[in-house]
DNA sequence: GCCGTTTTCGGCCCGACTGTTTTCAGTCG
């Protein structure tokens, strides 16, 4: 609202640089507010900090009603056109008292834009064509939708007479769980080329914008993807520039600016101008006096504080796993035997799995009944014991009913060797009843872990709204895992209270939550999300060898 | 509005591309 109407940018940024500061904040806002200790967070000072306790205390602030009091609603919704910024905005709004994004479709159809200064023809065809866009397409993206687009983009590229290195960078290179577009950069000695090339490819629909050094272009998906092109010298610096992320890039060019350095994506500058030679992201690192920082944790999370103090975590890798929980079979809503997922975990050199169908209340899900568990159950020793090198785990999903108890009686779940409490109906719940409701299942004796403790649909649902820091404290107090469910779509635990977990010393499993054999492909977007959230294999329960795990569930078991 | 081995006042990250403009403002990442 403020720069919608034109006030000081760098007042602006201070309040965007304080808005993420509260957002990344685990504290509790209220109990600081009420120690008068907001304004020792950097970025937060004595104006700010006055607003912050004004709207706990009121829930809303003077100066926030002024302005929204200043602005037509329907406003809002121009800043998401592609071309339209703040400036041009109020502009339209000043000048033909628009304030919607249906008036501003109109009034250029009726080349009402033309008489504004700074507007001309072209502008008004990319607001249409933006508007267009708007609606079309929502821009933001399942990492898992856009990975194999990007992949098949970068080997085309790579096909190029005269491209010497390609990569993926941006947020697919940070392993973002949503990303907005696909970012790749190339070096080369003929951009020109290149770049024609890149328009030319048939994945193309449009080309949205060219230069010479930076082509944009919009495949059929409806994905934008930026190419940018480099000499080799450039490569790193220029690979670091386009990883991002932007609040992380900002972040180093500060401490590179106060060590008298200047840094683009081009190089490494000293005061004189002269370029500092780097043969690799690494070296640029070392030169600010860093480790190497892996792409995944470039968000300006705490990462170049860590790296500057050598505490940088040694993220957990895919070839630490030992072996998975949480899948599902024919007994519930799985597609394959419970042989067949065994034989696929081994295949992937896992040496255990848990299996966890549904419980009795997923009707949905075709859930067990009491004669399916001994079913199951006798099955599964069956298997066992033919596979003496393998461990199948006992388990089962339970549904975790409205009151917080689970769906079977003790007697039942004292059969398995592991429990799964997640919560799959009754979504619509206040903080209080969520965070309590989750905290009741997790003081179940028989709850080892905690599923998808949120229920969030990446770009589908919000998950219900519980109070994280509660849950993953109430999670330490009763010894309970909680599970970071690998699916793409879920990814849940969200890897930003992943660290947080990490600090209190609960532990994560890492879920494939698979219901096909495919599936076990999850794992992978699983590992980049707790890469995101800093986990080492330690942190990461089901990097533990078998018979570690086999005498963790036995001494877990039952009541404590 | 925030901050300080450059400072309590004067700065605040840096550059590409577009379109409208005759040298640059706006937008984007």
């Amino acid at each position: 609202m403020m720069e919608l109407l034109g006030e000081n940018p760098f007042k602006v940024n201070a309040y965007y640089t304080a808005a993420r500061t509260v957002e990344l904040l685990k504290e509790d806002l209220g109990e600081l507010a009420g120690e008068d200790q907001l304004r020792h967070i950097k970025g937060i000072g004595s104006s700010l900090a006055k607003q912050i306790g004004e709207i706990l205390h009121t829930g809303t602030s003077q100066f926030y009603q002024e302005l929204r009091a200043k602005i037509p609603y329907g406003l809002f919704a121009l800043t998401r056109i592609s071309g339209l910024g703040p400036k041009k905005i109020s502009l339209l709004h000043k000048q033909l008292g628009i304030s919607d994004v249906d008036r501003l479709e109109e009034a250029c159809r009726k080349n009402k834009l033309l008489e504004l200064p700074g507007f001309g023809a072209k502008t008004q065809e990319n607001i249409l064509k933006g508007i267009a866009g708007l609606r079309k397409y929502t821009g933001q993206h399942l990492f898992v939708n856009v990975w194999g687009l990007a992949e098949n983009l970068e080997k085309e590229l790579k096909k190029h007479p005269h491209v010497r290195d390609a990569l993926l960078a941006g947020s697919l290179r940070r392993r973002k769980e949503v990303v907005k577009d696909i970012d790749i950069l190339v070096s080369s000695d003929n951009p020109e080329e290149v770049a024609e090339y890149f328009a030319g490819l048939p994945q193309v629909e449009t080309v949205v914008g060219s230069g010479p050094t930076k082509t944009s272009v919009v495949l059929h998906q409806g994905i934008q993807a930026d190419l940018r092109i480099v000499e080799q010298g450039e490569f790193p610096y220029a690979l670091h520039h386009f990883t991002g992320s932007q609040e992380h890039n900002i972040a180093m060019r500060h401490r590179a600016k106060k060590m008298g350095l200047k840094m683009n994506e081009y190089g490494l500058f000293d005061a004189q101008g002269k370029k500092i030679m780097c043969q690799s992201e690494k070296e640029i690192f070392r030169t600010l006096g860093l480790d190497n920082i892996p792409p995944e944790l470039r968000e300006n999370m705490g990462e170049i504080e860590a790296a500057e103090q050598g505490k940088l975590p040694c993220l957990v890798e895919l070839k630490d796993i030992k072996g998975v929980f949480h899948i599902h079979t024919v007994y519930s809503d799985g597609t394959a035997s419970i042989r067949e997922m065994v034989e696929e975990t081994r295949r992937r050199g896992w040496n255990y799995l848990g299996i966890s169908d549904h419980s009795q209340s997923a009707f949905y899900a075709n859930g067990l009944k009491v004669e399916q568990i001994n079913k199951q159950l006798a099955e599964i020793d069956r298997l066992n014991e033919e596979n003496p090198d393998f461990t199948i785990f006992k388990g089962i999903e339970a549904d975790i009913r409205k009151d917080g108890s689970l769906d079977y009686p003790d007697e039942i779940l004292a059969q398995f060797d592991f429990v799964i409490a997640s919560i799959h109906s009754g979504f619509k719940m206040t903080e209080e009843e969520a965070t309590e409701r989750l905290i009741k299942a997790m003081q179940n004796p028989y709850t080892t872990m905690l599923g998808h403790p949120t229920g969030r649909i990446l770009l589908g649902r919000e998950g219900y709204p519980v109070s994280m820091k509660a849950m993953i404290e109430a999670a330490r107090d009763c010894h309970v895992i909680i599970e970071l469910n690998a699916s793409p779509y879920r990814l849940d635990l969200d890897w930003r209270w992943c660290r947080y977990a990490k600090e209190l010393g609960v532990k994560i499993a890492l879920n494939p939550d698979a219901h096909h054999l495919a599936e076990f492909d999850h794992m992978e977007a699983g590992i980049g999300a707790a890469r995101k959230g800093w986990l080492e294999a330690f942190d990461v329960f089901n990097t533990r060898p078998r018979e570690q795990v086999k005498d963790y569930l036995r001494l877990r078991k039952g009541p404590k």
